[in-house]
DNA sequence: AGCACGCCGACT
DNA sequence: GTCGGCGTGCTC
């Protein structure tokens, strides 16, 4: 072929199995506009036009029958080579086209927009261009010019704080005295915060760490590192310090926390810290305040991205540090597809930049502990509580003495005791309740029927609106109000098992009139109360207790806070997940790093009938280390994570029938692949069976799990399977390391 | 994905 | 005889 220009692309919204490479004809005039990474319109089989990233652009085609490529779109959301790489990456590594890969990494919306004529709001900005001394003015004019000085002032400033109309200023400009451009206008929803200066010196330890880190962030390779702190020791101050120093030299960074700490005061601190130069990235952010932070970020306005996982695609340059807070929470793991793990993209943008991927955390997960041990990454340990913190004396209960007694009550006789010394001394106290709701299931007393939701496979959990009773389905969303006899035997004896916050609160409004009480849950934030309200509210002290499930824990400073009471961890010690202790642990040590934080002295009662449990008697001591030890053991001789990986492929679809044929038939085909084919890829299979929560929502789902070493072969053959069964009539899907199992 | 092609069953 | 089911292959 002779000189020519060609588009090597990706077509965005074709499925896994028909992502492949197409070549386009670039036409000389567009020439010049098309680069890898842009986005361009193409004609596609049937299809008139479609959207399409250039991955590279090239001199010839293996193909003889090129069409041309149609337009090209301007370059707002242009990939840089490195977000192409990264696309390219999340593909290969999640089982997503490049497309899917495309629509993770920019904002949502973006890509509806990339032929859309721009008509985003602009400013006006005026600077003086002349010598202005000599120059005869009327009185708004002088004032225009005097506000200015050697200053770039808007015209809406101009306005409001000089009293200049829009008239003058185009006079000014007609005449040359001043200078006007454009500039993009941004909605940032945290603007205007100004910078916090709070007390910034650091501890011996903490300032040697600090050291450390930045050295590794200086270094011209990249870097990976724990920062290892027991609760209280100063994580966040040290990382504040370090983001200040890789920031120092000229570098950025983006720092995630997980989901839930986004309402906490972590990234309050931060952006005012960090003031104009961040941005925040979270779920709640509108369509076009996403854009808008994108647009920030890539117009270099920003140093510092904050955010949740999403925000590990920021399209930063030039970036010195990737700080992953609270390393170990499962947020870090997406649910949707693609199914990435910050952690690995965070590890790959770190290569591609020299920069330092900064894990922190009182509990890492096994798999980061074990990296940092063995030398995978550095590990920075911190030892020292910070101040006069000293760790709250933790008392477990054993609920076994009070159901002995013949009390069935969701407060023990200990935990009851401590909440009374409190509520005597005026010091605030944390219930912590694993489950939401009244009580988490109802069933028949004659024969055993626990009532379940018609769309899934999970018990109903009651909850009390108002003067309501209802059955509420917390997978799917469904209610039903309460049968008042069992529907398979029709007798009259339901009963209500298992207690929520609901039924907490309602308990000690009795037991304790006159206490001042809120609650804090995923059904009490949509009411008049709001997240922040409630914690506001319980930090000003104008409550006594707080009830809450999973979303007291994190990320909140409390005072006044001297008791935290656990009602029950039981339940989340025996789910049929291997990381069942490792996240009980981590919540343990969480809840009881509430109380006690200031000079006063901290206590937390944990409730349990297994007081002998390892788990809850290493948590109580706060020995992580001892916990670490015990765990990786077992992992080793079970050869789990971080000693292998395990590959899940997931079957699902509303017709039941189907889902298990397809199932089975994936099966089959993955042992006739791996014992020709792909014999090289050593893996044990287990399944198809179903998975725990068999159906939501109606649909039903069946896995197969694969443990072995997820190599380059590995995912070659699952890749592979996806594309055979592409078509089939349930859907298969792939999850390297799930989260949950 | 969308569409064409093609190969089997039950119909005006 | 053919209309239409959907399994299979292709799209630069």
């Amino acid at each position: 072929m002779p000189e020519t220009a060609v588009a090597r692309v990706r077509i965005l919204d074709l499925p896994f199995a028909a992502d492949k490479a197409f070549d386009y004809l670039i036409p000389p005039d567009l020439v010049p506009c098309v680069h890898p990474g842009s986005f361009v319109a193409v004609s596609f089989a049937a299809s008139k036009r479609k959207s399409a990233l250039v991955t590279e652009v090239r001199g010839d085609s293996e193909y003889d029958k090129l069409k041309p490529v149609l337009a090209v779109a301007d370059d707002r959301f242009s990939l840089n080579e490195e977000l192409l790489g990264l696309c390219m990456f999340l593909a290969g590594r999640t089982f997503c086209s490049v497309g899917e890969a495309v629509q993770t990494i920019l904002p949502a919306g973006a890509l509806d927009s990339l032929y859309r004529a721009k008509r985003d709001p602009v400013e006006r900005l005026y600077r003086i261009s002349a010598d202005v001394s000599a120059l005869r003015l009327g009185s708004a004019e002088r004032r225009a010019v005097e506000f200015i000085g050697d200053a770039e002032k808007s015209a809406e400033a101009l306005k409001n704080d000089a009293g200049v109309s829009a008239a003058t200023l185009k006079n000014l400009v007609a005449k040359g005295v001043l200078s006007m451009r454009t500039k993009e206008l941004y909605r940032n929803p945290y603007a205007g915060r100004g910078r916090i200066s709070d007390d910034n010196t650091l501890s011996g330890e903490q300032s040697s760490a600090c050291e450390t880190l930045a050295a590794l962030a200086a270094e011209d390779k990249p870097n990976a590192a724990l920062l290892y702190g027991v609760t209280g020791s100063g994580k966040t101050r040290v990382i504040k310090a370090v983001i200040d120093r890789v920031l120092a030299m000229g570098k950025t960074v983006i720092l995630l926390v997980p989901e839930i700490s986004l309402t906490g005061q972590t990234v309050d601190l931060f952006c005012g810290y960090f003031g104009e130069r961040v941005a925040v990235i979270h779920s709640s952010l509108s369509e076009g305040e996403r854009v808008d932070a994108w647009k920030r970020i890539r117009a270099h306005e920003v140093d510092v991205v904050i955010g949740t996982r999403s925000a590990v695609f920021a399209p930063l340059q030039n970036l010195g540090m990737i700080v992953i807070d609270e390393e170990q929470e499962h947020t870090y793991k997406s649910d949707m597809n693609p199914k990435y793990h910050t952690r690995e993209i965070a590890s790959w943008r770190a290569g591609k930049n020299n920069a330092l991927m900064l894990l922190a955390s009182a509990t890492p997960s096994l798999e980061s502990f074990y990296r940092a041990k063995s030398g995978v990454y550095h590990l920075v340990t911190l030892r020292e509580r910070y101040g006069k913190a000293v760790l709250p004396d933790v008392m477990i209960a054993d609920l076994r003495a009070d159901t002995a007694k013949g009390t069935i009550t969701p407060i023990g006789g200990m935990l009851k005791g401590e909440l009374e010394k409190n509520l005597k001394n005026g010091e605030q106290s944390i219930l912590f309740v694993s489950r939401r709701g009244y009580n988490n299931f109802v069933s028949c007393q004659m024969c055993g029927k626990v009532i379940t939701c018609p769309h899934c496979s999970v018990s109903m959990t009651y909850h009390r609106q108002g003067d309501n009773d209802l059955l509420k389905c917390h997978y799917c969303g469904y209610t039903q109000s309460v049968p008042d006899k069992c529907p398979e035997c029709r007798s009259e004896h339901m009963s209500r098992k298992g207690f929520g916050t609901q039924l907490v609160a309602e308990e000690l409004h009795a037991l304790y009139p006159d206490a001042r009480i809120l609650r804090l849950d995923a059904d009490a934030t949509g009411g008049k109360f709001s997240h922040e309200a409630i914690l506001s509210k319980f930090r000003t002290h104008e409550a006594d207790i707080l009830i809450g499930t999973q979303m007291v824990t994190k990320g909140h400073n409390f005072p006044d806070v001297t008791l935290v009471g656990v009602i029950n961890c039981d339940s989340a010690l025996y789910l049929d997940d291997f990381r069942a202790t490792e996240r009980t642990f981590a919540l343990l040590t969480q809840v009881i790093g509430r109380a006690g934080r200031a000079d006063k002295p901290g206590r937390a009662v944990i409730q349990t009938y297994c007081p002998d449990n390892e788990t809850i008697r290493l948590a109580a001591l706060q020995d992580f280390d001892g916990f670490y030890e015990s765990a990786v053991k077992l992992r080793q001789q079970l050869v789990f994570p971080p000693f292998c990986d395990f590959a899940l492929l997931g079957v699902t679809g509303e017709d039941e029938k189907e889902v298990l044929d397809i199932s089975l038939k994936l099966d089959k085909r993955l042992r006739e692949l791996m014992a020709e084919e792909y014999a090289d890829v050593q893996a044990y299979l287990f399944g198809p069976f179903e998975a725990p929560v068999y159906k939501v929502n109606n649909v039903y789902r069946m896995r197969i799990i694969i443990k072995c070493a997820v190599n380059k072969r590995c995912r070659e053959l699952i890749a592979r399977l996806m594309g055979e069964f592409a078509r089939a009539k349930a859907s298969v899907s792939a999850d390297i390391n799930p989260s949950n199992m």
